[in-house]
RNA sequence: GGGUCGCUAGCUCAGCGGUAGAGCAUUCGGCUUUUAACCGACUGGUCUCGGGUUCGAAUCCCGGGCGACCCA
């Protein structure tokens, strides 16, 4: 059974499937598997007949904790330490720092149509709906101390409570320390040396903890937002599920303290690029609004479904990962427009990943067109590429056929563009012989000085009369017609493919491609 | 130093107690014009290693190696 499937089988009850996210900075594409993960969870209960809903989190009262480098320094480093929220924007599109990132993503998250009810930590604060929660713990710090010491080996002192104010003063919340509660204030001090990253003024005093004067810890929060939301199914990333990691404390508090389980939870492997952990901190890798320029929803959706949860998917936007990516979903599009025809009882899970990859539920099977070919024909100039797809499909194409292949052209086009280097694009030697052709056979040459004579004498310079001129001239002296072309694309491009060597020819003038083909077999004269 | 997850065909992955699978690549064959693109076929694996449990292990248990990550 499909893995969502699986855990959606297992619930019981009414479900709330939960999910959350700091909003820092931007976001990497990283961040979407836990999005997606959850959203085909929310999809697969629905599809059980289980009644489920799926919210999101966004953690905005969390602390700037270092400003990211693509922003202005001097401009933000004052606001180090304060709550997401009360941090200015970046741009005026949004009303706080907060806003303005998870803005950026919750665009991606319409785009990969995934629909939760969104909610924000401060509006749980600051009306009061967390109060009750922040009195339980408070009064219970001794329960919550333990649950770090048993788990994760951390020792608070006794008078350590699990809350921080926003500082009245200077405003930070990272660098507070609450150390009495009466039962309708805490006292605080904003210790200077709270941090390594930031220093507090220095200020103390008594305060209500209550109605977004402050925070409780996040592993605390998680625990009160589980309960104050009926949350029943909140999967981790792997970094927060080790052994006395963070969703262990928090289980271990929701048992002591709330005496209640905890939801149902699984670990979910990262996205690497290239073989390293992406952070949106180092900047490495792509961010999700990137990525989702580049891939059209259902792909980017079904790169994260065909993997199971548990392994990393090794994602680098180079020819190789991104032409297999729609070639994978290509054919199982094509397995399944079979399958459908023979309809029996109910989908086999081979298609569960390409069903959960729909923005709407729906398989519209479609005649594919291989994302390579786009690419080469892209590269080969002077070409009707709209003609050459209808030409190449065999078949009349539907709108919605174009629909899709007119997406995978931006797709391919973007890819050229953007992402590939130099080794995977087309590269013509028009200054100088590829020192590849030293690999030509002594067939291979006769080959070309035979095609030289012919070049000459051909009529017009069309790439259909010139393709027509290399495949005779391979059958006048009885070749195999793959040797006789690589001579020709190694002399041209130093590499043994090459688009179509016909069209790549008209390209050319006459006299250079002539020049250039003596040049070839004058050197491997020279050479032999 | 401790821990979590992973390791299956060249590559990407499925299988998770009952005779090792898919796609792609490779190879071979075809192609009087689909030449980075078509068609057909065949290859290809002591399932990371060593023990154990079992009638039977890729699948469960223990230990080693390697990788990714987390905590110190």
């Amino acid at each position: 059974m499909f893995w969502a499937d699986k855990i959606a089988a297992d619930a019981q009850g009414d479900q709330v499937v939960n999910d959350s996210k700091t909003p820092s900075g931007r976001v990497h594409v990283g961040s979407l598997r836990g999005v997606v993960i959850h959203d085909v969870i929310h999809r697969a209960l629905k599809y059980a007949g289980k009644p489920a809903k799926f919210i999101y989190g966004v953690d905005d009262y969390d602390a700037l904790d270092t400003v990211p480098k693509y922003l202005d320094q001097e401009k933000f480093l004052p606001y180090l330490g304060f709550p997401l929220c009360n941090v200015p924007s970046p741009a005026e599109t949004a009303s706080d720092y907060a806003k303005y990132f998870m803005g950026e993503f919750l665009e991606v998250f319409e785009y990969l149509g995934v629909r939760p009810e969104v909610y924000y930590l401060r509006d749980l604060y600051r009306s009061g709906q967390l109060n009750p929660y922040i009195d339980r713990f408070l009064k219970n710090a001794h329960l919550v101390r333990e649950a770090y010491l048993e788990v994760s080996k951390a020792r608070r002192p006794e008078n350590w409570y699990p809350f921080q104010i926003v500082c009245e003063n200077c405003g930070k919340i990272a660098t507070t320390l609450v150390t009495d509660y009466n039962g309708s204030e805490v006292f605080y001090t904003c210790k200077p040396d709270a941090t390594d990253w930031v220093q507090g003024c220095g200020h103390s005093g008594w305060v209500s903890p209550f109605d977004g004067n402050g925070k409780l810890p996040w592993k605390v929060e998680w625990v009160a937002k589980w309960d104050l939301l009926g949350i029943t199914i909140e999967l981790a990333g792997k970094d927060h599920s080790q052994k006395g990691g963070s969703r262990e404390v928090a289980n271990a508090i929701c048992r002591k303290v709330l005496q209640k389980q905890p939801p149902f939870h699984s670990p979910y492997e990262f996205i690497l690029v290239n073989g390293t952990k992406m952070s949106s901190s180092k900047g490495v890798g792509s961010s999700a609004k990137e990525i989702a320029e580049l891939l059209p929803a259902e792909l980017l959706r079904f790169l994260m479904l065909r993997t199971q949860p548990k392994t990393v998917i090794n994602f680098a936007p180079n020819y190789e990962t991104i032409t297999r990516l729609f070639r994978d979903y290509d054919g199982l599009i094509e397995k399944y427009h079979t399958w459908a025809q023979t309809a029996e009882a109910s989908m086999p899970e081979e298609f569960m990943p390409l069903f959960y990859a729909q923005l709407d539920g729906v398989i519209q099977p479609y005649h594919p067109f291989d994302l390579s070919t786009l690419v080469s024909l892209l590269q080969v100039p002077h070409l009707n590429l709209q003609q050459e797809v209808e030409q190449r499909s065999g078949q009349p194409l539907s709108n919605f056929d174009w629909e899709i292949a007119n997406q995978r052209i931006a797709v391919a086009r973007r890819w050229l563009e953007d992402y590939a280097d130099e080794e995977e694009k087309l590269v013509l030697y028009l200054d100088q012989v590829p020192e590849k052709v030293s690999d030509l056979t002594v067939e291979q040459i006769s080959y070309l000085e035979q095609l030289i004579g012919n070049l000459e004498r051909v009529e017009g310079w069309q790439a259909e009369a010139l393709q027509t001129t290399l495949f005779s001239t391979a059958k006048e002296l009885q070749m195999q017609q793959p040797i006789a072309f690589k001579a020709v694309y190694l002399s041209f491009l130093g590499k043994e493919r090459g688009p179509k060597a016909g069209a790549l020819l008209s390209y050319l003038d006459r006299s250079f491609v002539i020049s250039r083909l003596q040049d070839v077999v004058q050197s491997h004269v020279v050479a032999s």
